[in-house]
DNA sequence: TTGAAAGCGCTAACAA
DNA sequence: TTGTTAGCGCTTTCAA
């Protein structure tokens, strides 16, 4: 029995084997089509004798879409995108559809990976890093392909969105500071614009009024710990409350703050960070943070994607995700 | 210009505009096929004109593979899964391969999962987690579906796999242990039954001959710190070299033995974890471990993969990944 | 409720 | 080098 090589059974075969048609056997493997019930069982014994699984690619070929939804996402082994990655690929399979992965090595790569998802006929897209070039975009908006941007700018003319209000986020980690007592305000966020961290970076400034600007060369833990520590002691100590624009970078800045300027927090400088990721709630880091509902994010972005399909001239909308503040010990209160 | 659906156009569009045959067209498409080059430009042309892309679906109804690529990872949230998963679907993407993500929210969910991407035509599967069920393996074996493992338990009868050698593990742990001055050893290791994560472990145990052994309920930060601090510090501190089977687990003891027993880390004890995961360099932590080189596991992976395809008769091969010892403050040494 | 027949868009074998 | 032809495995009218 070892090392026989099968061809893998068709409709045709289960059909011959249950004694009915190949429009039976289509049938019965397609919720809700009309089959007799005694067919169906027949059917589905057969398959199961003979080990037949659907083709989902012819399937895909004849009907619109092929269950696949592309998810566009790079730097995955960031601690949010690997969660946003994992919550929205549940999401998806739950719902019977596929997640087809695009990572870009170089953000020049994107647009032509994009583009051959397209040719998989999915039955969506979801972006949640990278910014889609528009001509792509244009052609999923005339083949009727959703497109759901997560934290993303708005794109002309096609794609529904889910944010965290920018605006808000800012304006939240500002309170937080404030309610702790904090009276000095600086913010640290990274080189380069991205709607999201760019966006609550700001909002958290003008609601500041006065505030010392701190920037990293990325969002990565030890860009923000250098541009910390770069900065000096005696600069920082003018801040009594310091926003970093994600968690990451945040425990960066704490590490930086701590280990390299010598600095007590949350006495000498209170942080609040953003995001909520698993590390902020680490022992050595116990960070105050703005969290952000990632199961909520990942949710809304399915029922955008699931009913755009069903009626493909929506209007293109735009939701919010749930936001709290979470206290922990690098606030005072 | 805003509103209208368009079809999407095919090869048929293609050909006819570029005045040539459907063939001609399928054969611009196909890297090394037999066109003149004049033919292939004017194809080229009419396609970009066309907004034409190939559709892959077809063509994997066609030949005899889709160019996907089953990736199984549960736990994505996970530092090294999302490592691995971003290095895997990066160089299978380079290799024109498309990685569909395949995460199981409930252990039973894995079989009917896996089953479903037969349905796909996949060019193989890659398992990073969860242990795919023998039926569905056999099927891949009967269908010539390459499989690779990573770091798992060998399957009957099919599926090449790359690990990393849990004996050379849990040896290189105690080497640097031992190298630091450590005499006294333990171990702590989670519940349940892994090949990668329980085989160090236990060769760790081999090597060491005497060692206290500490469990924790799972994988996770707080698990790992709870088993620790829940053993009290009397205890402890009858060891003086500690392995922890993952870099995780070593985060959540190293705060278990400071935060929570007060115990100085390495004076008091030393700790080495493995992974090296990105937070293993952190300040607050700067773990010792032993790293695993996960571009080498997709870059095996990804060979594996391709060679399996050339040639499906090829013997089951086991390829290890290199290991190499990491030193930072968590050892004296 | 069932089956026959017509494609879905593509590639591969064959002939020209 | 090119075009013609025959499917890949499925779903879906349309009649029965």
């Amino acid at each position: 029995m070892t090392g026989e090589t099968n061809r893998k059974p068709t409709s045709f075969d289960v059909a011959r084997r249950a004694g009915v048609s190949r429009s039976a056997v289509s049938r019965a493997f397609t919720p809700g089509a009309a089959v007799a019930e005694d067919t169906r069982k027949k059917v589905l014994a057969a398959a199961e004798e003979l080990g037949y699984r659907v083709n989902s690619l012819a399937r895909g070929l004849q009907g619109d879409h092929s269950g696949i939804v592309g998810v566009l996402a790079s730097r995955l082994d960031t601690p949010v995108r690997a969660r946003q990655v994992q919550l929205l690929a549940q999401s998806l399979i739950r719902d019977g559809f596929r997640p087809m992965l695009v990572t870009a090595e170089n953000p020049d790569d994107v647009a032509g990976l994009f583009d051959t998802l397209l040719g998989y006929s999915v039955a969506g897209v979801v972006v949640t890093s990278d910014t889609p070039p528009q001509s792509t975009i244009e052609a999923c908006r005339k083949t009727r392909v959703p497109v759901v941007l997560i934290n993303r700018d708005a794109v002309v003319g096609w794609g529904d969105r889910v944010i965290s209000s920018p605006d808000r986020s800012g304006q939240m980690a500002l309170c937080m500071l404030r309610s702790s007592g904090a009276t000095r305000f600086g913010v640290l966020e990274p080189q380069g614009h991205t709607f999201s961290v760019t966006g609550r970076a700001n909002a958290f400034k003008e609601a500041a009024g006065a505030c010392v600007c701190l920037t990293s060369k990325d969002q990565s833990y030890s860009a923000a710990r250098a541009a910390v520590s770069a900065v000096g002691r005696a600069e920082v100590a003018r801040v009594d409350g310091l926003f970093c624009a994600t968690d990451l970078m945040a425990i960066g800045a704490l590490d930086g703050l701590r280990l390299d300027l010598g600095l007590n927090v949350p006495k000498d400088i209170q942080v609040v960070g953003f995001d909520d990721i698993e590390q902020a709630s680490w022992g050595a880091y116990d960070l105050s943070t703005v969290r952000q509902d990632l199961e909520a994010q990942a949710d809304i972005a399915l029922d955008l994607l699931k009913s755009r399909t069903e009626t493909p001239d929506l209007p293109i909308r735009t939701e919010f995700v749930p936001l709290t503040p979470i206290y922990r010990s690098s606030t005072k209160s």
